[in-house]
DNA sequence: ATCCCGAGGG
DNA sequence: CCCTCTGGAT
């Protein structure tokens, strides 16, 4: 498939697996500005699993405060640093089973982590690309799992993290959730939803309705 | 299915 | 004012 955004990239570009396993902590429900607004000060402040393991609640929340669901976070981010110190030598593990078993460490998070700081080609379903995925109908299902799967199928050998970082951004700047910009967009005339304005993955026609790919 | 929570856009 | 934001845990 042509690179259909070669200006795509990911905000969040931390190469230290553990501050870029935070700042995707972080993330959730959030915008990458909001997260990209804290983090000079987090890693400032905490530059290893034993700082998070011992961090002050209190301190800890003022400073991801503005990024939202800040209490569970907080939680998240100590309790990560206090896992990291006593099972895993206080590093972040490599390996999807390892990561998903961490507090405040889901699918999404794991497949970031893994895909951007170790080098594992992956894909990353997170919002957009749901959204994404389900109005160009490559899929009907809301399962990650079987997101991946289908997408997996159509890009049988790329650079999945790239490709992930590529149609994210799609999402985000073009395939909009309210009102998607289908005149910026390079596959509308592909895209099942286009043509009859925005069209809601609940919408029973949107899925009955035969795409490209289907 | 529901909760967590603040910020920014239309 | 209402909706949405690179989710995860219960």
């Amino acid at each position: 498939m042509a690179l259909l955004y070669p200006d795509a990239h990911c905000e969040l570009d931390f190469t230290d697996p553990l501050e870029l396993l935070v700042a995707t902590i972080l993330s959730a429900q959030c915008t990458d500005k909001r997260v990209n607004k804290v983090t000079p000060t987090l890693f400032a402040r905490y530059r290893d699993a034993a700082d998070y393991a011992g961090a002050d609640r209190a301190e800890l929340e003022k400073i991801i405060h503005s990024t939202g669901f800040y209490r569970a976070k907080a939680n998240s981010i100590i309790g990560l640093g206090q896992r990291l110190c006593a099972e895993h030598d206080g590093e972040v593990p490599g390996r999807l089973d390892d990561l998903v078993r961490l507090p405040g460490v889901g699918r999404k998070t794991a497949n970031v982590v893994l895909g951007n700081a170790f080098g594992v080609p992956g894909i990353t379903v997170d919002t957009h690309f749901g959204r994404l995925v389900r109005r160009f109908k490559m899929t009907d299902a809301t399962d990650p799992v079987k997101v991946e799967h289908e997408i997996a199928a159509l890009f049988p050998a790329g650079d999945w993290t790239m490709l992930s970082h590529r149609l994210v951004w799609h999402g985000r700047r073009v395939c909009h959730a309210r009102r998607p910009a289908c005149g910026a967009c390079g596959v509308a005339k592909l895209c099942p939803s286009y043509g009859e304005g925005p069209v809601e993955p609940e919408t029973a026609e949107a899925l009955v309705r035969p795409g490209p790919f289907s």
